[in-house]
DNA sequence: GCGACAG
DNA sequence: ATCTTGTCGC
């Protein structure tokens, strides 16, 4: 699988914005072409879910990339990928996906399966320009995407009910950009957004499938230890 | 102007 | 994200 940003083998993709007013310009630009519109992958249905996570040494400029495939079912491991580089860009809230994409869609690239869903660890839609890391790696591979965020970014909302399921809304004024989502009882929710090309009810329907055992989804976990392991091992 | 602020 | 010991609990 390949996907649109170019090979470079350690560093950005050429044409990668190096400023932030550059990087909020991308992100105004690439905003139009997020499909918001398709209910997308099924929950319960056969699929292959990829979680995708990075890892970072800011003093060697390392960074190392992870992207885990899992039966959707099962949850069994199918297939797994790394990919190493240089920092493309500081950690700025609201820019996250210049500090992570070129990286994963390095990973991504060798995955040998296609994925049938992506999950990030971060925001999509719940973002101050509407366009986060989900959003953004959905719109440059075509794959539906989703977010799942481990902490509240700045919008608003009620504590869920206590119980495994339940839900509230994350807002930014009267609109609905996520979801506040239990998935364990008495353990802090999980956040979750859409990025491309899924519903924000079968994001949670995704999220709760994942997420049976563990607060988070096991596609975040899975990835999160692989890319660890590639860090270490650069 | 001063905090808050996904990872 | 990352720096970090022990500790409580299944």
């Amino acid at each position: 699988m390949t996907y649109a940003t170019t090979e470079t083998p350690g560093g950005p993709p050429p044409g990668w914005p190096t400023t932030e007013a550059a990087a909020t310009a991308v992100q105004d630009e690439l905003r139009g072409r997020v499909v918001l519109d398709e209910p997308g992958p099924v929950p319960g249905e056969p699929l292959t879910v990829v979680g995708v996570d990075v890892a970072y040494d800011d003093e060697r400029d390392v960074v190392a990339a992870a992207a885990v495939a899992l039966d959707a079912e099962t949850l069994d491991v199918v297939a797994e990928a790394t990919a190493v580089g240089r920092v493309a860009f500081p950690y700025v809230p609201g820019l996250l996906a210049f500090r992570e994409i070129p990286t994963v869609i390095a990973a991504l690239d060798r995955l040998p399966v296609r994925p049938g869903l992506v999950v990030c660890d971060g925001y999509g839609l719940a973002h101050p320009r509407r366009f986060g890391l989900a959003s953004h790696l959905g719109v440059l591979t075509g794959l539906p995407t989703m977010g799942v965020a481990k902490n509240p970014f700045t919008f608003r909302h009620e504590p869920p009910g206590p119980r495994r399921g339940d839900a509230s809304p994350l807002l930014d004024g009267e609109e609905e950009v996520g979801r506040a989502l239990r998935t364990r009882e008495g353990v802090k929710p999980v956040y979750v957004s859409v990025g491309h090309r899924v519903s924000l009810d079968h994001a949670c329907g995704f999220t709760l499938r994942l997420a049976r055992e563990f607060r988070l989804p096991e596609t975040t976990r899975a990835a999160d230890a692989l890319c660890r392991a590639a860090l270490r091992e650069a």
